[in-house]
DNA sequence: TCAAACAGGGCG
DNA sequence: GCCCTGTTTGAT
């Protein structure tokens, strides 16, 4: 192998701790973002180049070299900046490299096969002059708030390397306006605009209103409900710059843009922005990396900001601004605690809940019952013996949903038929437990049944086209009541909703999870921004066994700043983040709890060395959910003032955990900055 | 006595 | 993740 002979790193979608070497024929060189084929020992499979350089016979462990076999793109699939921007998330989330990389692919990208002529097509650069798109003047000119704001984020945005932007506007006060106006002059002068939602099937009125405000200016969508190949094509017109306003979920973080120019995170407090499984990264926190990385400006909006960014905020790393009026509404909707003790519930309602909605809908407005549990009863249970229904597969009583007759898993999604006896004692009364949506819409019906109510759960949109039948009922305006679970908390808007009641709020109140009573809070205001939209003042109730707590108090009475000011307070007080850093390790085994807290005490033993101090270790405990889907759950957590030290820790500890004995009969896996401890 | 089941390790 | 290898297990 002569001197200066060209080897290129590979990535390859497994999980491999590193890049692999193959090499290159002869004078011949691949450009980063190409991919290949390469053998990898009997197999043939897909691998991306991330860099080429000159071969040097490794001094330690030598391995015998392979040739590429093939080269599958002409040109790079990501450009240059998003594979630095996946190399550095590889590094950041201890994850393996291929899977970062592939996990940013589309599906049909992932297998060894070449892209089809009419696909290749699109990958070739698109016209990047300025065009004379007309941007047609909104219907709806800016109020002096949204302009007054507007002027300020564009003016943060000339600077050369501008700070990420807070937009911290309440419900209905118009971010969407904004982030057209700071998008247009961008697109049509050549350039791309990026935009992160929550879930897109969910906000089809922010996707109307970029329709309706860009016209015919080339916009792609990126959502779950796309086949593989309107995705690739979506992607693949993104990636030729031909696309200047790209749309998408979390996934989206990931989508190649030539001329990109801005970056914008709506709802940036949304956890579904976490990806909860394989590489766990945060979509918000790379975007902000990929926005750093680029020099170009990214707006965070929210009505309820997450800690973590008003920290930033606060500390002046991140620009801040606030929108305060909802243009053409009236008041903020009135806020009131109903105390559930002194009564008997009906329908799970206190009398003065049940008065509201009588009220509400003699007046020919409509009211929504907010409930975050589907099915008919979340137990169901034995009188005389106290068995209970418990799934076979985790560690969870089984929710009875009374429609289906049957026993369904929330965790794991068995399901069985409901017994018609007590399986232990033979007592044919078995008796449920609580309430979820379904049991709410029936005792709704029944007690106003002239009146229609309308569920929106999981369980009743399943089906294509069912969300949009229900959504359209209820814009209808005809007084109703609606039920519903968290699917009803964001997007919508309903103009003629003028009461909301929240039910069952009491285990967040009395969660050990530091992360409840801000989830809580943004779920609330969320879920309030519903009522009174329209000329009509909305009112909101929520109903508690917890009616003193002063935090709620600090909600309801101050806003959601103070709140949050508050819960920063405390997170400062136990260092919690963002004043301190964490990684959760987890752990599962089929086998006994015994052996994933076995390997987890291992993990821990192994970081207790001088190199890994200012790290500490809390655990292993057996997770909330010991055992789902016939896997025992423990976790360990790794705890650090300083995020420097909780990586070399991280880093320490894949370069070690080969050693570990028994590691097979275990899966596990690093979440850095976890926010999920089930 | 043999092969199916299982654990461990490497893949360039 | 997949595939190869060496070892355990238990069925005939």
């Amino acid at each position: 192998m002569n001197q200066n002979h060209l080897v290129a790193q590979i990535a390859i979608p497994r999980p491999l701790p590193s890049l692999l070497t193959y090499s290159l024929p002869d004078g011949q060189t691949l450009a980063p973002g190409i991919r290949t084929v390469v053998p990898l020992g009997k197999q043939q499979v897909v691998g991306m180049v991330i860099k080429t350089e000159t071969w040097e016979e490794p001094t330690d462990n030598a391995f015998a070299l392979k040739p590429i076999t093939a080269t599958l793109d002409q040109l790079p699939l990501p450009d240059t900046h998003l594979l630095e921007l996946l190399q550095w998330a590889t590094r950041y989330y201890h994850h393996p490299p291929g899977e970062v990389i592939f996990n940013a692919l589309p599906v049909a990208l992932r297998k060894p096969k070449p892209l089809s002529s009419r696909m290749q097509k699109l990958l070739l650069p698109a016209a990047q002059k300025p065009t004379a798109i007309a941007v047609p003047e909104s219907v709806f000119p800016l109020t002096n708030e949204q302009e007054q704001c507007l002027l300020s984020i564009q003016q943060w945005n000339q600077h050369k390397k501008p700070y990420p932007v807070l937009l911290h506007g309440i419900t209905g006060s118009g971010k969407t306006e904004i982030y057209l106006r700071l998008i247009a002059p961008l697109v049509t002068a050549g350039q791309q605009a990026l935009v992160i939602v929550p879930e897109i099937g969910l906000t089809p009125q922010l996707l109307l209103r970029f329709r309706q405000f860009f016209g015919t200016l080339p916009l792609v969508c990126l959502h779950s409900g796309l086949s593989d190949g309107e995705r690739l094509q979506a992607w693949l017109q993104a990636r030729s710059g031909q696309a200047r306003i790209i749309i998408g979920t979390r996934s989206a973080i990931f989508t190649p843009a030539p001329q990109l120019g801005l970056i914008v995170i709506d709802e940036e407090h949304d956890t579904s922005l976490k990806q909860q499984e394989g590489f766990r990264y945060h979509g918000r926190d790379l975007a902000i990396k990929r926005a750093q990385m680029l020099g170009i400006p990214i707006i965070l909006g929210s009505a309820t900001p997450a800690l973590e960014t008003l920290y930033n905020a606060q500390a002046g790393r991140f620009h801040y601004i606030r929108l305060n009026q909802r243009p053409g509404a009236t008041l903020t909707p009135e806020l009131q605690i109903q105390d559930t003790r002194p009564f008997e519930l009906q329908a799970g309602l206190t009398p003065a809940s049940l008065q509201a909605i009588r009220q509400t809908l003699a007046r020919g407005e409509q009211a929504m019952v907010f409930l975050n549990r589907r099915g008919f009863a979340p137990a169901l249970f034995c009188p005389a013996c106290g068995w209970q229904a418990s799934c076979k597969h985790c560690s969870v009583n089984m929710t009875w949903h009374a429609r289906r007759n049957k026993l369904v898993c929330h965790h794991c999604g068995a399901e069985q038929a409901t017994p018609a006896q007590c399986p232990t004692c033979h007592n044919p009364k078995l008796t449920t437990q609580g309430q979820g949506t379904e049991r709410l819409e029936l005792s709704l019906q029944s007690t106003f049944p002239e009146f229609q109510v309308v569920r929106i759960d999981r369980d009743t949109t399943s089906r294509k086209g069912e969300l949009e039948d229900k959504l359209a009922t209820v814009r209808g305006n005809e007084p109703l009541i609606l039920v519903g679970t968290q699917m009803l908390a964001k997007g919508h808007d309903f103009p003629n909703l003028t009461l909301v009641v929240i039910l069952d709020i009491d285990h967040s109140l009395l969660s050990t999870d530091y992360r409840a009573l801000e989830r809580l809070g943004q779920l609330l205001v969320q879920v309030a921004g519903r009522a009174g939209r329209a000329q009509k003042p909305g009112k909101v109730i929520l109903q508690t066994s917890q009616p003193d707590n002063p935090l709620l108090h600090q909600l309801i009475g101050h806003g959601y700043t103070p709140f949050a000011r508050q819960l920063l307070e405390d997170r400062k007080r136990w260092h919690f983040p963002p004043f301190g850093h964490q990684a959760l390790i987890r752990a599962s085994s089929t086998a006994s709890m015994e052996k994933a807290l076995q390997f987890l005490e291992r993990v821990s033993q192994l970081l207790t060395g001088t190199d890994v101090s200012g790290v500490q270790r809390l655990g292993p405990i057996p997770a909330p959910v010991e055992k789902r889907a016939n896997r025992y759950r423990a976790q360990l957590l790794l705890t650090s003032r300083q995020r420097a030290r909780l990586h070399t820790a991280l880093q320490h500890l894949l370069h070690a955990e080969g050693n570990i004995p028994g590691r097979s009969s275990v899966r596990w896996s690093v979440d850095v900055d976890p926010i999920d401890f089930s």
